[in-house]
RNA sequence: GCGCUUGUAGCUCAGCUGGAUAGAGCAACGGCCUUCUAAGCCGUGGGCCACAGGUUCGAUUCCUGUCAGGCGCACCA
């Protein structure tokens, strides 16, 4: 299906080409939705916009386009207003038309610029902890961006770029082999590294060999050493099985796990390749970029004294890596905005190697409580299970007041839908890059905007679907949608905007931008439902408001889905 | 000090490449269940969109400056 937008930009862009054929359009007319109903369903700028540079009064252009403006396939009038906007209404036989096709919500996104692969890099975690709140965001953003994508027709490849090569693995190679504790170990892997690693923290002061010792098993490590890579595989195949539980349970899912260790071995390349064209160079025995004064930006270390790689050698040699494996559309990298200065970094030096497919970082605050930082030797973080554990509980506890008759299994699985889904939307409904102050309450409210707000709409709509079978009333997909009430028009009109709502969403990187949407949407169906009778009505109507009913919950549905949130058909 | 980022109702936040009288949720108050799920709906009150300039027919939106908060600033990630 055309999306309304581009189907009215083309009609006028045929009726300005005539009237104006010296103007060059190329880029200039849109057409968007309008504020209030009054002002018509959209309106074009274009003649306020233009008009200056022609040396010309934008209320006659806009009155002669307006006049022009006749036998479109989907406006009924075009009326000029204001200083010069062209306001157009769109037909109810057209509006109710196109939702009624909107069955399979498949939308025509042939102009975007959909070639090759889109890149996410997100959620990220480093091997042998935990995962804590601090990685939600990540992982529920970019998992969302992902789909976002897809929905699109983008190809789309997310990939988890795990923490698997830090400094980390000397010290827990010592911790293993001095105080582990073999049955927690077979009990909770995890957490038993974690334990490990704090303890050889605690006692680095007292016994400074220690670190030494932790140096020296990192060296064999990275040369090769059998016993030690023996030892990190198994640290990382049992952080991922752990991880792969989480993800699972919040419908989160990669293409690729490759982790900092896969790009290891093409880092002394990169490093080269930087010395060779003179991007970097030898400052203090590391190797060095400087950047110009106007670039704003502190030098970035791509290998230390030492001849060890950083954090941004990796970032680079991933970036050569994809350019040879995949044809990059764009990559996306989806984390937390202190690492805002270390991307562009890592995008310049790109650029300068002649890398300069599009980067796009994704920021966003970090999340700490009230009085600080989230921080594992204060033992004061949030475990991301024990976050959904609260969730699911509460939601349980909501079932259990709300909807006491439904069988114990169903309150089960919808508690940990209606809890999950209230969690990530919590994150997902909001596009502040600032820090997020982690309230409980907050997190898990079920009112408002949120995800059970939305799925409530949804099972409204199901069961109202339902009794209709019931009454033999079957949807019908040839019914006509009818406007009766100013409602149900606006809520049609609601159900048109979704495409936009998505597209948007992309440009910008925020999904926040399709909850907003998913949130009017059913506010404008739920004041339909609640002043407007379905079932009741003669079959006529009852069709209509049935059907319009339906493509609400496709709607729903489908961008709950973008969000990577379930619907349930009863809650 | 330099840079990035944020400042909108009591609180949490939307506000789409500049558009017409600035929106929601929560909280407060008042209504609506013998009718399709009241996790809902309807209504009331609440705002110098931090401040000052500039660009524009038009600025919460773009530019400059000021103030305030957050974050980052060679060998962590």
């Amino acid at each position: 299906m055309k999306l309304i937008e581009r189907t009215l930009e083309s009609e006028l862009l045929a009726v300005v080409k005539e009237l104006y054929p010296e103007i060059d359009t190329a880029g200039k007319l849109f057409v968007q939705k309008t504020g209030d109903a009054k002002f018509g369903d959209y309106q074009t700028n274009f003649a306020m916009v233009t008009a200056k540079a022609l040396g010309r009064n934008p209320l006659e252009m806009a009155n002669e386009i307006a006049a022009k403006y006749v036998n479109s396939s989907a406006v009924e009038r075009a009326v000029v207003a204001g200083p010069g906007f062209i306001n157009l209404f769109l037909s109810d036989k057209f509006l109710g038309e196109y939702v009624k096709s909107a069955r399979t919500l498949g939308y025509d996104f042939d102009f975007m610029p959909r070639r090759g692969d889109v890149l996410v890099d997100y959620s990220s975690p480093n091997i042998a902890k935990r995962m804590h709140i601090g990685h939600l965001r990540s992982t529920v953003i970019g998992d969302s961006i992902k789909r976002i994508y897809k929905f699109l027709g983008y190809k789309v490849t997310g990939d988890n770029h795990l923490g698997d090569w830090g400094t980390q693995f000397g010290k827990l190679i010592v911790g293993y082999r001095r105080w582990l504790n073999r049955a927690d170990y077979e009990k909770s892997p995890i957490e038993e590294l974690e334990r490990i690693y704090v303890e050889f923290e605690r006692r680095i002061e007292a016994e400074p060999e220690i670190a030494e010792e932790a140096r020296v098993e990192l060296k064999k490590l990275q040369d090769g050493d059998p016993e030690n890579t023996r030892l990190w595989t198994e640290f990382v195949e049992m952080s991922l099985a752990e991880y792969g539980k989480i993800y699972g349970r919040m419908n989160v899912s990669f293409d690729t796990n490759f982790g900092e260790s896969y790009y290891h071995g093409r880092m002394p390349g990169v490093v080269k390749g930087l010395l060779d064209k003179g991007i970097a160079r030898i400052s203090e025995d590391a190797a060095v970029v400087f950047f110009e004064e106007s670039e704003h930006l502190p030098p970035c270390i791509v290998r230390k004294q030492d001849g060890a790689f950083l954090y941004a050698t990796s970032d680079l040699a991933c970036i050569q890596f994809r350019r040879e494996h995949y044809e990059i559309n764009r990559i996306i990298y989806v984390t937390d905005d202190r690492q805002a200065d270390h991307f562009r970094q890592v995008f310049r030096i790109a650029d300068r190697m002649g890398w300069n497919e599009p980067k796009v970082h994704v920021p966003f605050g970090f999340m700490k409580f009230a009085d600080g930082m989230f921080s594992s030797r204060k033992g004061n973080v949030i475990l991301l299970d024990d976050l959904l554990d609260e969730a699911v509980k509460r939601a349980r506890a909501v079932i259990e007041e709300k909807n006491p008759g439904l069988p114990d299994s169903e309150k089960d699985s919808v508690a940990e839908k209606v809890g999950i889904g209230a969690v990530k939307y919590a994150d997902l409904s909001k596009n502040r890059v600032s820090v997020v102050i982690f309230d409980w309450d907050k997190m898990l409210s079920f009112d408002g905007n949120t995800a059970p707000y939305l799925m409530y709409t949804f099972a409204r709509i199901r069961s109202m679907i339902r009794k209709a079978e019931e009454a033999g009333k079957n949807l019908r997909e040839d019914a006509d949608i009818m406007f009766h009430d100013e409602l149900e028009r606006a809520l049609t009109m609601r159900v048109t905007q979704f495409p936009v709502a998505v597209m948007k969403a992309a440009e910008a990187y925020s999904p926040n931008l399709i909850a907003d949407y998913l949130f009017e949407l059913c506010q404008n169906y739920n004041s339909f439902y609640n002043a407007l009778p379905v079932l009741k009505e003669k079959d006529e109507l009852l069709y209509s408001r049935l059907l319009l009913s339906e493509r609400v919950s496709r709607v729903i549905k489908t961008g709950l889905d973008l969000l990577g949130v379930d619907t349930v058909e009863r809650m």
